[in-house]
DNA sequence: TCAATACTTCTGCACAGGCCGAAACAAATT
DNA sequence: AATTTGTTTCGGCCTGTGCAGAAGTATTGA
């Protein structure tokens, strides 16, 4: 006689939690984010995270994506976007309205430090020309630095890291363009040389990184080139 | 730095409760229901459902109606039911497909009772009848039961119920048909006298009212002429 | 091989919230 | 007025579950 409990309400309990709903937030940009940003995002511990991530996962609202000792997590699909969307129309229809729009996030997505790396708009732009000048070529192994590409890197003042154990380049998703960018030891090398220069400048707290004029005369139309 | 709650986490919180998922269920047809009947339909004592129903009109979920000592409860508008189905469209989709229609509810739809009287498409087709042949006519308070009325009770075997402190007949809205159908002794009167005749039969532990094969020979064709 | 970083599992704790029984309140019927 | 029926409030119990601390696993970098 009492009905089965509705599948929907365990959707429901997936996104009740207020932990969980701040990381699912946090992701309805659309872009991946690594389970110790959104522990951050959420204001709890990794490990409490961990277990609320995994929760998500379980009922197929995020996907997940391995990529080294690190997990990126996004929206599983439109689907779910749609009803997180579809929630926050009915919760916030009395409301001033015109949240969701998030200028916080623009800097993130226009130049980042991905682990040592150049990321976002400029770090894509910045594998771009390396592959389109053929400073760099695919090989068996990753990408390989050319002869040209070393007197690039010469003329930049940068000698080309030793090969070593860890690799020199490898592309690497860039979850907010949806594109590659490089990294590896030569794409930290290059970064630091970026900001020695001044022509990047790094955030204190965030992986933020802004573009100096002395950047925007210089280093923007190098990777545009 | 860990950012505010996001404010549809309060509500899937709300939809998160199995007993008040259930109840949502049961009006995701749009239809109104009493407290007492989805207290039934989510397996939980009067008192906890009235709690848990103030809870969902808290949130603005659902609408409240009182008429009389009920109280009709129904979804709020067709932003929750687009919400609801929203949540249950990413909770179904890996399972066999194809609920959501609900066979079960047309029945209802047809003809039941409504507190001792005849509602559903039935119920709005007699009080239908009833105004268009000059049986009833609206007065100051409630409907009047005409001379012409009274003898067509007395072909059908019916008395008058005697007036008294309770109501005669008066119009109550059909949530299925969302038209009025007809409430009060006299409608009272009439259903039992169907159900006497055996043109009706009750259903043991639902609403629902069917048609017996003399009914639709007899009662039907009545209540459209 | 060793250290650092990212994430996960385990354990115990504590708070939130749903439930029922009992009793109160309200409306309608007699 | 008295009774019946529908709904609400109160009090106490109990389960579920989110949290952090500590320890464990895995991957990367030197």
């Amino acid at each position: 006689m009492p009905s089965p409990e509705p599948r929907f309400s365990r959707i429901a309990a997936a996104i009740a939690d207020p932990s969980r709903a701040r990381m699912l937030a946090a992701l309805l940009g659309g872009e991946h984010r690594s389970a110790g940003e959104l522990a951050t995002s959420a204001g709890i511990t990794p490990q409490a995270a961990s277990t609320q991530l995994a929760h998500l996962v379980d009922a197929a609202l995020v996907a997940v994506r391995q990529q080294g000792r690190h997990k990126y997590f996004a929206l599983a699909d439109g689907d779910v976007a749609h009803a997180l969307e579809a929630l926050a129309f009915i919760a916030e229809r009395d409301t001033v309205s015109t949240r969701w729009e998030r200028p916080a996030y623009r800097p993130l997505k226009c130049a980042r430090r991905c682990y040592g790396h150049l990321a976002g708009e400029l770090g894509v732009a910045q594998l771009d020309m390396l592959m389109r000048c053929g400073y760099l070529q695919p090989s068996e192994k990753g990408l390989q630095l050319t002869n040209t590409g070393s007197m690039w890197l010469a003329t930049l003042g940068i000698t080309p890291p030793a090969q070593t154990t860890s690799r020199l380049a490898y592309p690497c998703m860039d979850w907010s363009e949806r594109k590659d960018h490089l990294a590896g030891t030569l794409a930290r090398a290059l970064l630091t040389h970026y900001l020695q220069t001044g022509w990047l400048r790094a955030d204190v707290d965030s992986r933020a990184l802004s573009i100096t004029p002395l950047g925007e005369r210089e280093l923007v139309p190098m990777l545009a080139g």
